[in-house]
DNA sequence: TTATCATGGATAAATTATATCCACAATCAG
DNA sequence: CTGATTGTGGATATAATTTATCCATGATAA
């Protein structure tokens, strides 16, 4: 069991964003060199992101994407689900009723006990993803990182963002 | 991102087969069509199990598989570990270093905050897997499942049982 | 008008999960 | 010993999923 390499690419594509300032935008291709992703991809997965209002994207010459809300507001679960679909990892195929006795579905309203078991333990797994905060999570990165690592991401933001444009009237 | 459907099926058996007396062992094959299962493919798993330790198998016309240890001591955990791999759902692929702004490896020595923060939550996950017991299963299964579920789950332990050799001497 | 960028669909390649088969070793019954 | 039953392990085929690419389209700023 794993996830998609996409997560990784997701996370470190929000945590990028999440040093812009208000408005500013920087296009899916900057993000894509910036990992050496395939960009073809890479705007797959932020499409989900978008899709899933954790990102906004503007289109046009000036366009690109930017957090959708406050990088406070925003969880490691929320990008893996957006990612990765809401489905729980652990799928029952209640295959307990597949032995050679059938009996009525009557005898299988009680859900699987071994289904209850599993996703009470991702449940847990979830709740932990929740408290991860995008906003914890670059206040780290400042705070921790080598200073060289974190003078090449700002540069990098600084040299691919696009400012807001302003709102044009009419 | 998904757990394989051998983790669901090992559970099962595993639960199964913790119906069984002291040194009683049930066949793969028995196993297989209780779950509608390919043999073949269920065999691999069961392999799976009795090489991390989990299970013993018994080769000959008697033999079969049983529990290795009591199932007071076997957790889901055990079991999805020994089904999927020991390794961690999320695996860091490094892509902070991928930039074209290449960085001395002596600036990357502490470890990504992502992935710190995407295995700590994981780890809440396989603490709460670790804390849920095959035996726990099995008792709420004969305690709260429906009587004719129960039923039918003694009635094939009893049916495919192998009775524990006499330990032969030379 | 032109260049840049996001969107969405179609599709191909690579990887992984699922499933099957076979030759072999171990064990027990007769 | 012989034959039947069972697990072991490797090789291999099939299906599903993930990863990656391409192209036509619409939106927007210069």
């Amino acid at each position: 069991m794993k996830l998609s390499e996409g997560v990784e690419a997701a996370i470190h594509c929000a945590a990028t964003l999440a040093g812009l300032e208000d408005g500013a935008t920087i296009p899916g291709s900057a993000l894509a060199a910036q990992f050496s992703l395939s960009p073809s991809y890479l705007l797959k997965h932020l499409q989900a992101l978008a899709g899933a209002g954790i990102l906004e994207s503007v289109p046009g010459p000036a366009g690109g994407y930017r957090l959708a809300r406050a990088a406070e507001r925003i969880s490691l679960l929320d990008i893996v689900m957006a990612v990765e679909g809401p489905q729980p990892a652990f799928r029952c195929g209640e295959i307990r009723r597949n032995g050679p006795v059938k009996l009525p579905d009557a005898a299988y309203v009680k859900p699987c006990g071994i289904k209850v078991a599993m996703l009470r333990a991702e449940k847990a797994w979830r709740t932990a993803l929740a408290a991860e905060k995008l906003s914890a999570i670059v206040a780290d990165f400042r705070k921790d990182a080598d200073p060289r690592s974190v003078a090449a991401a700002c540069a990098f933001v600084a040299q691919h963002r696009r400012p807001q444009k302003p709102v044009s009237g009419t």
